[in-house]
DNA sequence: GTAACTACTATACTAAAGTATAGCGCTATA
DNA sequence: TATAGCGCTATACTTTAGTATAGTAGTTAC
């Protein structure tokens, strides 16, 4: 494991280097289709086309679009086998799986949100 | 507390409404500005000028819409002092301080996959 | 009286994100 | 030979997000 903790206490106190560190990992998850591609690929490896057909309403344009991007990022990896025709596999890169917990603490966070908000309503 | 376990663990067997959850979460800091104000408020509460002046580059109009909408999403609570001339304050609410916990979170992946992705370059 | 501060709103615009539809090159099956 | 599946890409379009600029109503200081 890496040391961040020196590096945690010191960009908490510039607000500005906060918000820009933070924006590192919402770049991550922004868009329209990046959750449900990330949250499908959690449940382990899948094809171009399973994806597309267990996204609903997602075009390949996007699919496609938002695949390379989370490539790019390091959070998916993409491997072609020689197969004939050739098939194409994505996964989590193990970053893609450390990001399971920050969507953790984010659905844990909505839930007891909404608590509070209905109950004082 | 309120007990949300038994309500995680059903979300989290279904993607649909897992994504659906997260994704409330997710609205609450999406676009531009929404970060850089929650982030400025998470110091204290502030008045409609002193956050166009602190966070760069913000129109009022945008000021005004994202505070608007932190309200109604019980992230921001406004409150109007019959004062000569009027002035108002904004503060984060309970959950809006609460929402802290997620953006460290988000902060402390950030920083390891930085780490990671610079890593292997 | 004019300039400045407060907390905004209105109108018009540009830029970015997402959608719709079609098609490519390849191969296997009927 | 036609149809379907695979993994995409191209073009054109709409919708949403954000920007630029100006102005409102009230009050205070010079």
């Amino acid at each position: 494991m890496k040391k961040i903790n020196g590096e945690l206490k010191q960009i908490k106190q510039c607000p500005e280097s906060f918000v820009l560190a933070v924006n590192d990992t919402l770049n991550v998850v922004s868009g329209k289709w990046k959750l449900p591609i990330i949250s499908s690929l959690a449940f382990g490896k899948k094809r171009f086309k399973a994806l597309e057909r267990e996204i609903p309403k997602i075009t390949p344009r996007m699919l496609s679009k938002e695949l390379k991007d989370l490539e790019m990022n390091g959070i998916v990896k993409r491997t072609v086998h020689a197969t004939i025709p050739v098939t194409v596999e994505y996964e989590l890169t193990k970053s893609g799986e450390s990001f399971k917990k920050v969507l953790n603490v984010m659905l844990e966070w909505g839930l007891l949100h909404r608590k509070n908000v209905m109950g004082k309503k």
